[in-house]
DNA sequence: ATGTTATAGTTTAAACATCAAGGAATTATA
DNA sequence: TATAATTCCTTGATGTTTAAACTATAACAT
């Protein structure tokens, strides 16, 4: 029962706020530029990432929507896609007739090994700004908000709105 | 011409990868929280950033646009349906009549003046996992990776891929 | 005045995302 | 072994995004 106003019920922005919108910027922006040089390859973000999940042998689509942190809904379509460009196949599980593997083609193989390297260069070139060890606090920065989110639910919000 | 392998020409990930991948994850899961959040509202994410930079006196839609990261083509769609709902309306600029001012009525005050707190509150509270300091680090990496990406053409690549 | 160029916004089509619902195959359970 | 619950994937409806083409207005240059 303080009549010091709690820091955060006004309207005014917070570090964490400050934080959290400039990283959604950041997103904005790297998606943007790497829209941009897909676009020359005849790829999509979305199909540009599946064609990095797809393996020769074949993934089930769920793991690679588990692992793109979408529904499998989404990838019905994008799958089409890669498949009339000839860059993906669907091929029935054996042991569980409900998965489809996700195989990589030969086509889709030469592609992916023309683009990581450059798309991999492009991003870290796009990241210059840092130095090596600003870098690495990011990432250890992120790396422990990540796993944090992971546990969201601990309610324990009765000081703040 | 160094017969010392390039550390980034092979396919192992780099901090940089790895940070910015970490930044993706983090940047989907806040926004998966926010859509859930703003579900039982009504909102989606975009409906509810226009209802943020809209103003009672109105706002060119290509402000918004602006500070959206995005097309204004986007931004006619959702504000039809913000139209449609009550919360936004349309009106022309008087100095200058191709501008289309979007306006926030007094039910869109009222809806933003209930969630808008309680939105900031859940973005601190999924942040919790940093300290406050650490907060404010990432908060200043994150700014200069912002401001290192506004300029990005300096094409220095001849030393990688 | 007239033609050029730029800006504000909309429209359209293709791609993607979310959500709900459903079919088919598997697993668990009684 | 029947049936219930679960898992994998697809489909369809609604909403968002991108990119290109278009309309209307404005600013500018002869």
């Amino acid at each position: 029962m303080s009549v010091i106003p709690d820091r955060h019920t006004t309207d005014q922005v917070s570090p964490e706020l400050e934080a959290y919108a400039l990283l959604r910027q950041i997103n904005s922006m790297m998606e943007m530029y790497n829209r941009y040089d897909l676009r020359s390859e005849d790829l999509t973000i979305p199909q540009f990432m599946i064609l990095n999940y797809a393996t020769t042998e074949g993934v089930p689509l769920s793991e690679i929507s588990m692992r793109m942190l979408c529904d499998n809904s989404n990838l019905t379509g994008i799958v089409d896609r890669l498949i009339s460009k000839g860059f993906v196949e669907r091929r029935p599980d054996p042991q569980d007739r409900r998965v489809s593997l996700i195989c990589l083609t030969s086509a889709g193989a030469d592609k992916l090994r023309r683009i990581k390297p450059r798309h991999h260069a492009h991003v870290r070139r796009r990241m210059r700004s840092l130095s090596q060890d600003q870098v690495s606090e990011l990432r250890s920065l992120l790396q422990q908000l990540f796993q944090g989110l992971q546990i969201p639910a601990v309610d324990d919000d009765s000081r703040e709105a």
